[in-house]
RNA sequence: GCCUGGGUGGCGGAAUGGCAGACGCAACGGACUUAAAAUCCGUUUGCUGAAAGGCAGUGCGGGUUCGACUCCCGCCCCAGGCACCA
């Protein structure tokens, strides 16, 4: 260990009275950092080793206190777990392709790669001022080539395994984003990083075929038990699976194959048309030889023509157009009228649904609108459901009529069987169908990983062999284009040769979304330097999964789907043994606060104008108070308010504990002998006690659920607990030692909180540098015995009075007592004990009447 | 509409079948000070009462239980996700 300054005592200074912050929290992140506290060696197999990863940020240049509390409660966890015993790895990089460089690039001039290594320099600097350690000897960056070689070597994966495929098709376009995946579109239509409106273009892209996962996606949610209920919820609705039967209808007139997929095949005797989607290929063939060709076209070009949210809004009317031919239902033989509706969507099931007016609410409209049949198959109990009356589609369960061989069962009962009945027949089965569609994971865009694939007019799309990655970004490229990929425009990376055939080709010029980027770096990390791989399978199999994840809600069917998918990829290419990336996830809440102008409560960003910067913070209180008024300010999963006054408590609070220590430092520092039960006052007792009841109390809210808010104040009440107490320098040997030993349990559980504070007053208390090896403080099981309790003498559940009794008190003695106690004669004066209740150690009620 | 999660003092919140409001913030009163800041002590759910105390009280209405913020049934409100998804 180097020379170093905590191993001297402070000098009796009178400034140091005043809990000297911005002294002591430089000397203790050195400290740290030359003693290596958060390396770790992934080569080793240690007996606990312990993956904590704190989801990794876009470098945008500077950070607000709601992004700290990401880091800071992952350095809590980090440094308990450290303290604990465990080998922890904790590293930390940047997800840091993205498009603000690129706009960078484009309004002031400045490389994207300049602007990015800029803000990762400034960033790290502002994580390190909170005292947040990591294994900076791990740190990555998305960006470097180092990195993005392996990205693209993924890519090449889900190539190799036909994962990866390119298509013309209409996709999300926003026009500063370019190209969207479904899952960046927001519910109202527009970009979800730039608020932009997104709208349909067709276009050949790449995608990753994510649903061919979905099955598994969905039903290995139910063993990720440390994941909260709702991002679970959150994917599975995503996912959506539904559950049903695909039915083979055909095209009456011309004997066209019309699929339908439906959850609900228990009224299939009741469909009276058939709704087909306007982008159907079978509408362009019917309509070439429709009577109503014309009106049929110009329909399905108009409803093509509109943005999705115009088309799908909850204010868009049922509109169609008959296409003059008719299906026919396979269960009955009846032929049913074929329509082009703006209701039915390509993407989702077979892009053509069987309406049963009578029992879907949409059917019905469309049916009332234009004057179709409706035909009730499913009775109600009173059997009162007349097609003619009806005002809305009944939905409910009920007994089949009109429904063949079916007739007077029940519904739901019947349902396997009408499936089977046509799959005996050959015209249908049981299917299921999802929600998820296809991932689009090309941009067209300069910074990002290039997709490592070659286009040749001989050979088609190639990837390029993985020796020859990486695919390099030029860094010479032209961002003063009025419009399109700088990349596009850039002959010497476009031009190259066939890998295949050698002749004259292509690169491809779109570049990777970042998401992609995001979704394997918790494996690099276990090999950051690695260069011969992405990763080693063995060490990974031994780090991973990730013992606790922690990020942000944003992210539920983002970054944490699409990683699922990418691991389960690469578990099936061989390249990992397990199946799952994260293990235990953790979304902490955003930091809001209330806004100047309008006083509503926002999310804390720059657009909003009321970002509160952590450094004026961090110099005028100290990190430890911004620590722990971020820890303190409300459970970590809930969205909270930001206080500016909330943080003068947490300051008030440290300077006390400071204070307490330094005015006695002169006895405290001094060796205590071993604190003896038998020997102190009854007040050491009782704080003796406190102490030990705190330990275990704070210990189990780490470890059950994060609740460092609660920690915290059970930390404020033991300090409370040490000023009841008012030990001083002139009170018996055994009081000072559980004086001692308070405020040494004190320093210690406060310390993965605030540890800088918690390591100058360890050495202030007489012990040699480093809190964190010093080890977690053991409950002393002796110390939880009482030899009295109070407890609490109910009448009828209120309480009335209150006893001190011996803690070994019996049952039979505690009812004798309560039924004799002064405190409640007069509740039980002139009335019956009718019953008595003991719960012992906490009360006893009396049932009176 | 469907699926989650939630509703407790002036505020953030604590208590997961056993003494509601821990801890903190704010407010008020007091001590110290020439004064202020800082610090320390005290009060602080509502109503009622001189006080002791009493009554009410965890979104609303029922229920289970000796006992319910906690469990069950029905409803209201808020937040999030999905949604013409067949």
């Amino acid at each position: 260990m180097p020379p170093f300054a905590a191993t001297r005592r402070l000098e009796s200074d009178v400034m140091k009275e005043k809990y000297p912050y911005s002294e002591i929290e430089p000397k203790w992140q050195q400290y740290w950092e030359d003693t290596g506290l958060f390396k770790v060696d992934t080569a080793s197999r240690p007996d606990r080793k312990f993956y904590c990863l704190t989801m990794f940020p876009y470098p945008s240049g500077t950070m607000h206190v709601g992004h700290g509390r990401n880091y800071i409660i992952g350095d809590a966890l980090t440094r308990y777990k450290i303290i604990t015993g465990h080998s922890v790895i904790s590293p930390m990089g940047w997800d840091a392709f993205g498009l603000p460089a690129e706009n960078a690039a484009k309004s002031r001039g400045v490389h994207p790669k300049e602007w990015t290594y800029k803000n990762i320099r400034q960033m790290r600097t502002q994580i390190q001022s909170w005292g947040v350690g990591y294994d900076w000897d791990r740190e990555l960056a998305t960006c470097h080539p180092d990195y993005y070689r392996w990205t693209q070597w993924v890519f090449l994966k889900l190539f190799e395994r036909g994962l990866a495929y390119q298509k013309l098709a209409p996709v999300n376009w926003c026009e500063l984003c370019t190209t969207l995946a479904n899952e960046e579109v927001l519910a109202d239509g527009t970009c979800e990083r730039c608020g932009r409106p997104v709208v349909k273009r067709d276009l050949t892209q790449w995608f990753f075929r994510i649903t061919e996962y979905a099955p598994r996606l969905l039903d290995d949610l139910d063993g990720l038990t440390g994941w909260p209920e709702k991002v679970r919820n959150m994917q599975a609705n995503w996912i959506g699976r539904s559950q049903g039967a695909t039915v083979r209808f055909t095209v009456s007139e011309t004997g066209d194959p019309c699929p339908i997929f439906t959850t609900r095949p228990d009224t299939i005797y009741g469909v009276t048309f058939m709704a087909i989607a306007p982008e159907h290929p079978l509408v362009e063939k019917l309509a070439a030889t429709s009577p109503n060709r014309d009106r049929l076209l110009a329909f399905a070009g108009q409803q093509r023509a509109l943005s999705s949210a115009a088309r799908t809004g909850d204010t868009a009317k049922k509109e169609g157009v008959f296409t003059g031919f008719h299906v026919t239902n396979p269960y009955n033989g009846d032929r049913v009228p074929l329509w082009v509706t703006n209701y039915v969507l390509m993407e989702y099931g077979t892009g053509v649904v069987m309406a049963v007016p009578a029992h879907d609410q949409r059917d019905f409209e469309f049916a009332k609108t234009y004057g179709l049949g409706i035909k009730v198959v499913i009775q109600n109990t009173d059997r009162s459901l007349q097609a003619d009356a009806m005002t809305e589609a009944y939905v409910d369960d009920g007994t089949l009529v009109d429904s063949g061989p079916f007739n007077g069962r029940g519904n739901r009962e019947a349902m396997p069987d009408m499936i089977r009945h046509a799959a005996g027949n050959g015209f249908g089965e049981a299917t299921e169908t999802y929600r998820i569609r296809d991932w689009l994971i090309s941009r067209q865009r300069y910074w990002g990983a290039p997709i490592p694939i070659i286009h040749c007019d001989t050979c088609g799309a190639v990837p390029v062999p993985e020796k020859d990655l990486p695919v390099a970004l030029p860094d010479d490229v032209n961002f003063q284009l009025e419009r399109g990929n700088p990349l596009a425009h850039h002959e010497g990376f476009i031009r190259t040769t066939c890998p295949t055939c050698g002749k004259p080709a292509r690169r491809e010029t779109d570049t990777l979304a970042q998401w992609l980027c995001s979704c394997w770096y918790y494996l690099r990390y276990v090999n950051p330097r690695l260069e011969t791989a992405a990763f080693r399978r063995e060490d990974v199999d031994f780090w991973m999964p990730v013992d606790q994840y922690i990020g942000g809600i944003e992210h539920a069917v983002l970054h944490l789907l699409y990683s699922r998918f990418i691991l389960k990829v690469l578990h099936d290419a061989g390249c990992c043994s397990f199946t799952e990336p994260f293990g235990a996830l953790f979304t902490q809440g955003m930091i809001c606060k209330r806004s100047d102008k309008d006083g509503q409560l926002y999310k804390m960003s720059k657009s909003k104008g009321n970002v509160v910067s952590p450094d004026e913070l961090i110099r005028d209180y100290g990190a430890d108070t911004l620590r722990l008024y971020t820890l303190f300010i409300g459970p970590p999963e809930k969205d909270v308010e930001w206080s500016d006054r909330g943080i003068e408590g947490a300051s008030r609070f440290l300077r006390r504990l400071w204070t307490r220590v330094y005015v006695n430092r002169d006895w405290l520092g001094r060796p205590a002998e071993p604190c003896r039960i038998d020997a102190m006052s009854a007040a050491a007792r009782d704080l003796y006690r406190k102490l030990h009841v705190t330990i275990a109390a704070i210990t189990q809210a780490i470890e059950t659920d994060f609740h460092f808010n609660s920690a915290i104040a059970q930390i404020m009440e033991l300090m409370n607990a040490v000023d009841a107490a008012a030990i001083g320098a002139d009170h018996p040997a055994q009081d000072r030692a559980v004086c001692k030993a308070a405020l040494e349990g004190l320093v210690r559980l406060i310390a993965p909180f605030a540890p800088h504070i918690a390591e100058e007053l360890w050495v202030e208390l007489g012990h040699t540098p480093g809190i964190f090896s010093a080890g977690w403080p053991a409950v002393d099981p002796t110390a939880l015995v009482q030899d009295t309790i109070e407890v609490a003498i109910q009448i009828n559940g209120k309480v009335r009075g209150r006893e001190q009794v011996p803690a070994a008190m019996g049952q039979a003695e505690l009812q004798q007592l309560a039924t004799t106690s002064e405190s409640v004669r007069r509740y039980t004066e002139g009335k019956t004990i009718r019953k008595v209740i003991v719960v012992p150690g906490k009360l006893i009620n009396l049932v009176v009447g």
